[in-house]
DNA sequence: GCACAGGTAGATT
DNA sequence: AATCTACCTGTG
């Protein structure tokens, strides 16, 4: 495969994560559309953007296809939240009173949150149900080859090999998409409710982008009211895709950890997502990647 | 061949 | 309100 990148420029991260934190924060259920490749370097994709990301001696690197180049370098910055001080945020958690807060966050040092598009983070949790990340991704995959409009129109590009360059269709896209035609998409049972949202969506124009600057307990409620978004996905999608870092989305990872360490065998979702809310604080969504990381990892 | 997977919705106690 | 169960299908 030949075609132009641009140049590699370096990326200043606050702070700069190591290549276990990175594959966390990139591969790590965040999002879907990131493949390691031969040489290390990260590939992805998110609205109508691709880059390739590379560790470079104590920083990082990120490069693009020159063709996105003049688009991609706020947007990217946007996207991985360069702005913030993760280390910083982190350190407001309660991990001086929770030992095993305290033992989450030296075991993924530099872990932050995506700011990923509204819209696409619906999608993908739409996707996500009882699948795990491998599947998912694939999932994410053939929607952008076979529906995505292309990113990248250069001769030589194969596109075959190239489904990282396709946009992930657009929800507006998606209505127009039959459900059987979705389900050549590996979707299973998730294709009617992405066809029935993409409807829905479609019938109320503006309602993704208002739901988006709601507050949190409204956003989520209105979240639920789409067909296959419950709890766990709204939150998801609040929290990856709207910046809501008080979301505390409760899967059953979440669910064994929150038993095991914190005494709370038994208790329904909703409860430990409450719980979560109140004892990890403003923060409780970055507490709960923490523990995630941690809890997937053994 | 068969259990299982980062859930949700609808039916049944 | 708490507890089942069906829903699809690739993977091990």
């Amino acid at each position: 495969m030949s075609f132009a990148w641009s140049d590699w420029q370096p990326l200043a991260l606050k702070p700069v994560p190591n290549a276990a934190t990175l594959a966390e924060i990139l591969d790590g259920g965040q999002t879907f559309r990131w493949h390691r490749q031969p040489d290390g370097a990260w590939r992805g994709a998110w609205a109508d953007r691709a880059v390739e990301l590379k560790a470079s001696g104590d920083g990082l690197r990120w490069r693009t296809p020159a063709a996105l180049a003049p688009l991609t370098d706020p947007s990217l910055h946007d996207y991985l939240a360069v702005d913030t001080d993760w280390a910083e945020l982190a350190d407001t958690l309660p991990w001086r009173s929770d030992t095993h807060l305290a033992r989450c966050l030296a075991a993924f040092p530099g872990l932050r949150l995506l700011r990923q598009p509204f819209g696409e983070t619906l999608l993908h949790f739409l996707c996500s149900a009882t699948k795990q990340i491998v599947q998912i991704k694939q999932m994410s995959s053939l929607l952008a080859a076979r529906h995505g409009a292309r990113l990248v129109s250069l001769p030589t590009l194969d596109s075959q090999l190239s489904t990282d360059f396709h946009r992930l269709p657009t929800w507006a896209e998606l209505a127009e998409i039959p459900e059987a035609e979705l389900r050549r998409c590996l979707l299973g049972f998730r294709a009617r409710y992405i066809h029935q949202t993409a409807r829905f969506l479609a019938a109320h124009p503006g309602w993704l982008e208002s739901t988006a600057t709601l507050p949190y307990a409204e956003a989520r409620a209105r979240l639920c009211e789409l067909p296959g978004v419950g709890g766990k996905i709204a939150d998801c999608v609040l929290l990856f895709g709207a910046g809501r870092l008080e979301a505390f989305p409760v899967d059953v990872w979440i669910l064994k950890t929150m038993a095991a360490r914190y005494g709370l065998h038994g208790w329904p979702p909703a409860q430990v997502a409450q719980f979560g809310r109140v004892h990890f604080g403003p923060l409780a969504g970055l507490a709960q990647q923490y523990l995630f990381a941690f809890e997937r990892r053994r």
